[in-house]
DNA sequence: CTACTAATGCAAATATCTTTGCTTTAGGAT
DNA sequence: ATCCTAAAGCAAAGATATTTGCATTAGTAG
């Protein structure tokens, strides 16, 4: 009986559910806790997986080094299906972009796992430059007064100069430094549109 | 014959010079070319006593850890005191400001140790950040023709979005990015003022 | 030059990390 | 409910990193 194809429609099948989303969770939460006591620099799969109560193996399996295994959760609370509340307004939700960005970078966990997560960038295209340029796409595309700005327009003016600061002066990111990124893209749009 | 006083100067005696001096300088040619080869993150104690044709041991007594070393180093190497040639032009010196720096880090080694240093910043401010600031600020000083960009204009839209992309995607660094970050700055400028 | 000892070399013993083959569990499609 | 197999568990083997005691080299003060 030749029932061969099976699973010949798209995807090669994975299965992101159960069990697999509760490891997820329990890393998550151990590299958060980890990070926070002794710091990015020593965390090894080992010490994690202990924590976690998994095996090292299946971190080793899944994510090959503790690089890329920082790299994808560094970004992972703030990204993947996040709904950005889009009104159209393109002043205002660059501006919450912006601001939510800034509040999620303000926690010193989440900071310390960008710069753990730069350290071993480079190579491939990391989500935090991945993830950023998706959602700046789709705020342009709901934007009714959005002018020529581009994608990378908005990635070399509000992303660029947040993360900047997260990794090397993040005292100096507040309400204020929002207003004065977006602000400046805004207004000088309007000046000139 | 009590000749106890011997060493009760200050320090309690170093020897910084000679062979010390000469295992310092293979350690930091040896940890730019690695780094530049594998990245940071793969870097051991071993490997880079290996290339440097030292004992491991001499580096875990010297520095502890691999974090450290790096810390020390990355702080020595990272910024040469360049003398900006600048001509009061303000569009032409941001110009090739820009370009120096996307220059200096188009070098794997350098773009290398700025996302190893990255990884350990956050806590003091970085000479990544101090640096560029005080360029700026000579920039500013210098030009005719600023308008009303401040040092934080320049850092925050020049800056930020090279290095963004130093660390984050390095590939699509080249002159024509220069030109669309220095460009825009200008132009706009030029539209408002 | 000589004495003192910091810094390194060397090598064996430990401790840790990483890989790997196999087994078991459980997600997802039919 | 059943099948297929992705993903996790387990444990042993292998590879690396780290520590440590002692021997040797060489910087610096006198």
């Amino acid at each position: 009986m030749a029932v061969a194809q099976v699973q010949r429609t798209d995807a090669p099948s994975r299965r992101p559910g159960g069990r697999s989303a509760e490891v997820l969770a329990r890393i998550r939460s151990s590299v958060e806790g980890l990070i926070a006591e002794h710091g990015a620099e020593s965390l090894t799969i080992p010490m994690l997986a202990k924590r976690a109560g998994v095996q090292p193996s299946s971190l080793y399996r899944r994510w090959g080094d503790i690089g890329s295994l920082l790299n994808e959760l560094a970004t992972y609370k703030l990204d993947p299906n996040r709904p950005l509340s889009l009104t159209g307004d393109f002043a205002a939700d660059v501006r919450s972009w912006a601001a939510e960005i800034v509040a999620h970078y303000s926690i010193p966990e989440n900071a310390a796992m960008l710069r753990a997560g730069a350290a071993c960038a480079g190579t491939r295209e990391s989500d935090c430059l991945r993830h950023r340029r998706a959602e700046a796409a789709a705020i342009l595309e709901q934007a009714r007064d959005a002018g020529d700005t581009t994608v990378e327009d908005l990635l070399n003016r509000v992303t660029a100069p947040i993360i900047y600061r997260v990794i090397f002066s993040p005292w100096d990111l507040d309400a204020g430094f929002v207003d004065g990124v977006v602000g400046n893209l805004v207004r000088v749009r309007v000046a000139v549109g």
